[in-house]
This record gives structure tokens, C-alpha cells and sequence, in this order.
RNA sequence: GGCCUGUUGGUGAAGUGGUUAAACACACAUGCCUUUCACGCAUGCAUACAUGGGUUCAAAUCCCGUACAGGUCACCA
């Protein structure tokens, strides 16, 4: 028996011509240095903080080349699909504003010459070529169990041995054509190994343009290509996709790393040019003083809908995710405000090859700037896009009081140094409650700060209210009453005097005017009062410091 | 256990043999400014780059050992 009756015997029904293949997806017609890159998620579940930080460069270094950006799904593990896998993965790109140029558009359907874009719709093309390798004589059948595996695999413990199918432990390479057609005839389940030529003793060498030049011994291990469902391992996967479909940069993260001498091996014995590879750290997430990589089961802020919730913008999260990518970025950006992320060439050099901490306070102070200088009409208009999502009731009111709310967005906005204090759209509502009726409740503790005495605060609210307050006051005039209202009670009308004589006075203008802040809005941290005044209006305002006013 | 990678402040890090003995950003602290907060400004925050040894006139930067951390050793990706 021939390994071609070998190959027929194992693979019947499954054409061998790898040129049919080879032909039918082409050399890309790129220019010259463009990078094709792709994101390859399993549909287990949603996109992961690092899956998302890989397709975020993944997609910025085929930007930056004018190359192809796209989705491949790896389905190959149907143990562990999930229904609805692929739309979750499609979701959370776009939600990033994370665009493809090819590859998997919804459950079902696909853009792109290279196709299919999903593995388990490739499985001839995986057998064409699993079948071809066993007619080199470079894969054959395994019937080894599980049970026998395991076996093994404490007897090379036990001897202190290298774990794996190799060399010596590698049974079923050493099976006659006669023993394995018995088999086969015989009904035994097997599988397909690859038959590596390699030897643990020879060392080669890796190029990674994250991690830089890395040797390791040569892969001897006889793995796995073709699983008894007919589908293919990962590795073999990889080989033949990345090939097929012209990848010329496999950015992935730093656990594949170890594959790497399976992978080169792969590529050569199947006569295919090795794409070249980044391996990103994972970003990890410091808990109990201990450093570990970010989970999606144990850390919230791991899955991409986080954000999403949280109503931090995307452009914010890209910046963060820049910033970690190349820590280079975030003086550039310093520097070049005017420009964009799209703007900034990416360096694979600049990547740090230790695993990152995720760092949400450096997220939320990159996202408040960020919406500090966006215009009052776009801090509306996205905050009320998160809260149809996410806080209907909120929605309704943005909407039902739009300029009204605009006009609060604008306050200390738009200026050279723009009042910084949503980080987040999620927040907001906490923030402005107190402007909206709707929202307004009486709370029990109000913030007083250095005045507390009741008496005191009626006497103030009610002077004010009977003497001062004019809806008419323009700013100047608003403030020079208060320094009034202050210096009738006994308070200094600048803060330096009382600085300065502190005996000689009850407190300062400030003091009075926080006694207002607080009486109106229960907070002692809020934006400029006078125009919160000046929103509010005299009705709202009356009726809330006449709870203070004593004898009313 | 084998193999691979990493280790600069609370965090992200710059720095790759020698001009000012560690840039910049976040966080934190204090002060100034300010009728609050935020903003802004100023100052402080690593006696030293995990550790031991070596190479060198000279090392965070090169070499070796040790420790610690992470990854990987599936018919999972």
C-alpha cells in the first residue's frame, strides 16, 4: 500500500489537488508593504479586553499600510460554541467603532474574496490539504485513546521526560500500511498527526517583532492536525487560513507564543511563506497585591460591554488602548492635539513586551478630558444615545428639556480650560439631578460646609430671597450683591480680608455662597452657581430656600 | 518538572555603555489661585533601575547564576 492508498483509505471522497485552492485565492494586489491582519475569535462568548486591544491593532496596522483588516471566526471547538457567538463578536467591534474589510458580517453572511471566513465551512479545504500531507508521507493516523495518552504521559512524568507524542512515544507513527488498514477496516476511531521532522536538539531561531529575536528548540511533537469530528487543531487551522487568505502580520497575544516551533514548522513543511508574528502581553489586573491576567468571569471591566455600559466614549477607550500599545503615543498626542489616533503610525518596536496593569483611573482621566472638549450639543447628544440604552427615564427628560440641558452642558464649557468633571455618560445623571423636577428629591443630608447653624442659614436665604435676588442681575451685579448680602451679616466681602483679620468677621463671601450652593442643590461641588441660578429660575429657587427660611 | 518570556516609583513607562546620576503622563500629598468643585499653577513623591557575581576606564543598559512573576506543555482556541 502506497501512502496515496493510505491517504485514500483515511480521507476517501476528499480531493488531494491543493492547487485548485492555491489558484483560487490569489496573491493580494496590495501595495507595496501593506500589512493584512485579522482578528480570530472563537464565538465563545463576548470579546474580551485583550481580544479588543489586539483587533484595535490589529486594524491600525493594516490602516496605516493601506492593507486588509479582517474577521475570521475559529469555530473548530463546537464544544465550546455559543449560540449567537458571532453577532456578540460583530457587536462588540462595532460598538468600538472597530471596522472589517473582509470576513464575517453577521451569523450567517461574509464580505471578501478569501472566504469562507469561518472555519467550520473550510473543513475540505483543511482535508484537501491534511490528505495531500499524508500522501508526502507527512501526517498518519493515530489510534492512541485518551486513556493511552494519559498513560503516557505519567510514565513521562514519572521518568522526569518531556510530555507529548514524540520520538519514541509516538506509537502510531511507527504502525505498518498492514496494522493500520487493519485498524481502519476494523472500525477504530483515529485521528491525524503531523509527523515532525524536527529534533528537540536543534535549536531555531524566531523573530517576533514584539518580543524580538527568541530561540527555541525545534518542535518534535507529533500534533494533532486533523480531530475525529474531521475538523482541524487550532495550529493546522492557523497554517492553512493565514496562508490561504495572505496574512502577513499574526498579531495574536503572548500565550501562542510557546506554539511558535509547531507553527514555523507547519509553514515550511507545507511549502507556505510564514506570515511574521507580534505577540501582545495579556493586560493584567493587580488584585491582593498580585499581579494576573485580566478575566472576563472575575473583572467586570474585562468585557467590552463594560465600557459600553459605563458610557465611557469609545474614542476615550481608544486613546487608553493607544497609550498602552505605544506608550510614545500619549506625549505625541500631547503635542498634536489637532490630530487623531489615524494620524499617529503605529510601531510594533514600541510595544512593551511585559503585560500592561489595566489602569481604569488612567481610562477615566483620558476620558474626561475627552469630553471636556467636546461642544455642549455632543456631550448632549451622546449622553442621551447611552441613556436610550441604558436609562430610558433619563432619556425622556434629556429630550423633553433639550436646550435646557444643553445650556447646563455648556456651563465653564467651551472655553481654554473647559470644566472637566464627567468621566463618564453613566454619570452625568448623578451630577445634574438636582436641575431636573423630575429628578429632584429632598435629601436628608445637605452639604453644609463651614455654616451650619440653621438660624444662621435662614437668616441668610431669607435676606437673600426678600433683598437681593433679581432674575434681572447680570454676573458682575450678581456677585457685588453677594458681597453685599455678606457684609450685612458680619461676613468680609473678599476672602483676602478675612484671611487677613479673621477676627473682625463671622466667615467671607464665600461662606455665604455656599450656603446658596448647598440650600439649592444639596451639593457643596457644583458648577458655577450664578448660572445655575440663572437656569433655574426664581420660582425653583424660592420654593427651595423657603424650606430653609424659618416662620415660613 | 521541561520550554519560553519578563522584573525601572503606587500605575503606564522613557531610557539600550558615558553631555543635567532616571523624561513624560496618571494617581497621591501639600501649597497657590478661585465665592464651591473642577480647571490651572507650584512643589514633593525611585540615594537608584529584583538580586548576587562578572566584562569595562565607565552599566539600568552587555554576560552568567539566583529569586520572583507570567505564559505554555489537549482530539481548546
Amino acid at each position: 500500500m502506497t501512502n496515496k492508498d493510505l491517504a485514500e483509505l483515511l480521507l476517501p471522497g476528499v480531493s488531494s489537488d491543493i492547487e485548485y485552492y492555491e489558484k483560487k485565492y490569489p496573491e493580494r494586489n496590495l501595495k507595496e508593504g501593506a500589512v493584512v491582519t485579522r482578528f480570530a475569535p472563537s464565538p465563545t462568548g463576548f470579546v474580551h479586553m485583550g481580544s479588543l486591544f489586539a483587533s484595535f491593532i490589529e486594524k491600525k496596522a493594516a490602516n496605516d499600510s493601506d492593507g486588509v483588516f479582517y474577521l475570521r471566526i475559529e469555530d473548530t471547538d463546537q464544544k465550546r460554541e455559543v449560540e449567537n457567538g458571532i453577532t456578540g463578536i460583530i457587536n462588540d467591534l462595532k460598538n468600538f467603532d472597530i471596522t472589517i474589510d473582509e470576513g464575517m458580517t453577521s451569523e450567517n453572511t461574509e464580505i471578501g474574496n478569501y472566504g469562507p471566513y469561518i472555519q467550520s465551512q473550510r473543513k475540505e479545504i483543511y482535508q484537501t490539504y491534511v490528505k495531500h500531507l499524508i500522501e508526502e508521507g507527512l501526517a498518519y493516523p493515530c489510534f492512541c485513546s485518551p486513556e493511552e495518552i494519559e498513560e503516557t504521559r505519567q510514565i513521562q512524568e514519572k521518568r522526569k521526560q518531556r510530555i507529548g507524542y514524540y520520538g519514541r512515544y509516538a506509537k502510531c507513527r511507527r504502525l505498518t500500511m498492514e496494522e493500520i488498514k487493519e485498524k481502519v477496516e476494523n472500525g477504530e476511531p483515529y485521528i491525524i498527526r503531523f509527523k515532525s521532522p524536527g529534533s528537540f536538539d536543534n535549536k531555531i531561531k524566531v523573530n517576533d517583532l514584539v518580543k524580538g529575536e527568541i530561540e527555541f528548540p525545534e518542535n518534535d511533537l507529533d500534533i494533532v492536525i486533523l480531530k475525529s469530528d474531521g475538523l482541524p487543531t487550532y495550529h493546522f487551522a492557523h497554517a492553512i487560513d493565514d496562508h490561504l487568505m495572505h496574512t502577513t502580520h499574526v498579531i495574536r497575544g503572548d500565550e501562542w507564543i510557546s506554539s511558535l516551533p509547531i507553527h514555523v514548522q507547519l509553514f515550511k513543511s507545507l511549502n507556505f511563506k510564514a506570515p511574521k508574528y507580534a505577540h501582545l502581553s495579556p493586560i493584567m489586573k493587580e488584585e491582593d497585591g498580585k499581579k494576573r491576567k485580566l478575566s472576563k468571569r472575575k473583572d467586570p471591566e474585562a468585557a467590552v460591554s463594560f465600557y459600553h455600559e459605563k458610557g465611557i466614549p469609545v474614542p476615550a477607550v481608544k486613546l487608553y488602548l493607544m497609550t498602552i500599545a505605544n506608550t510614545n503615543f500619549e506625549q505625541w498626542y500631547d503635542c498634536n492635539k489637532d490630530k487623531t489616533i489615524d494620524d499617529f503610525k503605529f510601531d510594533f518596536k514600541k510595544v512593551s513586551n511585559s503585560g500592561a496593569l489595566f489602569d481604569v483611573d488612567k481610562l477615566y482621566n483620558i476620558s474626561k478630558n475627552y469630553i471636556s472638549y467636546l461642544k455642549a450639543t455632543e456631550v448632549y447628544d451622546n449622553a442621551l444615545e447611552w441613556a436610550k440604552i441604558y436609562d430610558k427615564d433619563f432619556a425622556n427628560i434629556l429630550e423633553q428639556h433639550k436646550e435646557y440641558a444643553i445650556k447646563l452642558f455648556n456651563i465653564e464649557r467651551e472655553q481654554k480650560k473647559p470644566r472637566k468633571d464627567y468621566s463618564c455618560y453613566s454619570m452625568i445623571k448623578s451630577q445634574i439631578w438636582y436641575m431636573f423636577d423630575e429628578l429632584y428629591i429632598d435629601v436628608k443630608d445637605y452639604e453644609f460646609q463651614t455654616i451650619t447653624d440653621e438660624e444662621e442659614i435662614s437668616k441668610i436665604l431669607n435676606l437673600y430671597v426678600t433683598k437681593y435676588y433679581d432674575e434681572n442681575d447680570d454676573k458682575d451685579t450678581w456677585f457685588n450683591k453677594m458681597k453685599e448680602l455678606a457684609s450685612e451679616l458680619g461676613y468680609a466681602k473678599e476672602v483676602k480680608d478675612y484671611k487677613n483679620n479673621p477676627e473682625a468677621y463671622k466667615g467671607h463671601v464665600g461662606d455665604i455662597s455656599m450656603v446658596l450652593r448647598v440650600a439649592l442643590t444639596s451639593k457643596s461641588m457644583t458648577p458655577d452657581l450664578y448660572e445655575l441660578m440663572l437656569l433655574l429660575g426664581k420660582d425653583r429657587i424660592f420654593s427651595r430656600y423657603n424650606k430653609f427660611i424659618k416662620g415660613n
